[in-house]
DNA sequence: GGGGAGAGATGCCGC
DNA sequence: GCGGCATTTCTCCCC
């Protein structure tokens, strides 16, 4: 297979919307939001059907250059090297590279329909939180759960055992200072939306940093250690139980 | 090819640390920080010479499973499907895929030690306004840039014409709600630090949303409009502009 | 389409 | 290793 022939493999799959993936030899130049050169190397191209361009190297999670979905392609042979371009006029970006090499070259009608199933979110920890408020403290009435309330995005909403207004924050991760300051500027909107003084906060995270720790402290807010519910993680633990019968 | 020589196929592959990419039908589930399942579909398989495993739905950026680099990768052929198997972090993290159909296979042993050359972050911007304060403000002195102050990750630092002291921060895309946060903590920690009360703080972005000026304004403090720089578009007009000639 | 916030965020750098 | 923070962040949800 000469070079040039990978220009009407190429050209002819993208007619296709098939999902296209080579290995190559080349250079890049991205132009866009930012800008990005990369010298010769061996990389690995990805062209899905709704035209979303992945280029990565042969180490590392995250791809070298990239290109949304419902960009525009084309490859044409000039010089004894293959020039491809990528185009995303909405965006203004466009990614160009030049290819000396095509070490392997597929593409496939790839069909998937399906969508993710996935437990542990911040989300799912605010439903957990609302449903038990017993976890956030003895005495916590939940009043609202990640609702568009006039003080904005506030995780769980609600009054303490003595009726104190209560705004609780909750990270899936480590809580850092962005998290205290998040959790300080919703019970400040609090404090204003209804011209009261005694609100208070509590961040509700798996671990926090001793910094946020101690901006938290200063701020009189609380931290309750919890962590994101996995379901699957229940139900291994159960049929390893049941197994152990 | 037969579905179970793929299992040598890739187990080879694996062994002599190529980058391996094959797109198959199967089911996947993840248990890790979170946990997941997907139902039958079609993906793309990606594992590089480091381990790293991306799993990709024939559309969109993002992997729907991923596992970082230093994995531990497996494939058996069982009752007519390949268990594939990826381990990492003391089998805190797995991912299990059941494979009934293999499309296409590919595995290189790809070279690329290169490191990509990216100018517009906004490291690049605050560089560009440390070395041209007059950017900030008419008079404006810099005084540190990006430093490990002990104020913490200050971009730039410095005295207004009237010698007042301030901090900038920078963001190269539109500026929202927590930069204004982050600009304040940084404020506040100036002010207590040095026991004074007058500083000013000043957000340079692109753009500022509406709430976020909002919020700048009750705090007193300052926006100014800046883009990232971009080196290689400043050459290309001055290339357009030499073509004209 | 803009705004706001999460993500299995990831990656980088500094202490 | 933790901490703090940017990212061509991306994606989702809601107004």
């Amino acid at each position: 297979m000469q070079l040039e022939d990978y220009a009407v493999l190429i050209n002819d799959a993208l007619n296709r919307q098939e999902t296209i993936v080579f290995g190559c030899h080349c250079t890049i130049r991205y132009s866009g939001r930012a800008e990005s050169r990369l010298s010769h190397g061996d990389r690995l191209f990805i062209i899905k059907r709704d035209k979303a361009l992945l280029i990565h190297q042969p180490h590392g999670s995250m791809p070298i250059n990239y290109m949304k979905a419902g960009s525009t392609h084309s490859v044409v042979f000039l010089d004894g090297e293959l020039r491809f371009k990528a185009v995303n006029g909405a965006a203004k970006e466009s990614i160009e590279a030049t290819i000396s090499r095509v070490h392997f070259f597929n593409s496939a009608s790839l069909q998937d329909g399906e969508v993710i199933e996935l437990v542990g979110s911040e989300r799912d920890m605010s439903d957990m939180l609302y449903s038990n408020p017993e976890m956030i403290e003895e005495g916590f009435t939940a009043a609202s759960r990640e609702e568009q309330t006039k003080y904005g995005f506030i995780d769980v909403f609600g009054t303490d055992k003595n009726g104190v207004l209560t705004v609780v924050e909750c990270k899936r991760y480590g809580a850092d200072l962005s998290a205290v300051t998040q959790l300080r500027r919703y019970v400040e909107k609090v404090m204003v939306s209804k011209g009261i003084t005694k609100v208070r906060g509590i961040l509700a995270a798996p671990k926090i940093t001793e910094n946020a720790k101690k901006m938290l402290e200063d701020w009189g807010f609380t931290f309750i250690s919890v962590k994101p519910p996995k379901y699957l993680e229940d139900e291994n633990k159960r049929q390893a139980r049941l197994d152990g019968f």
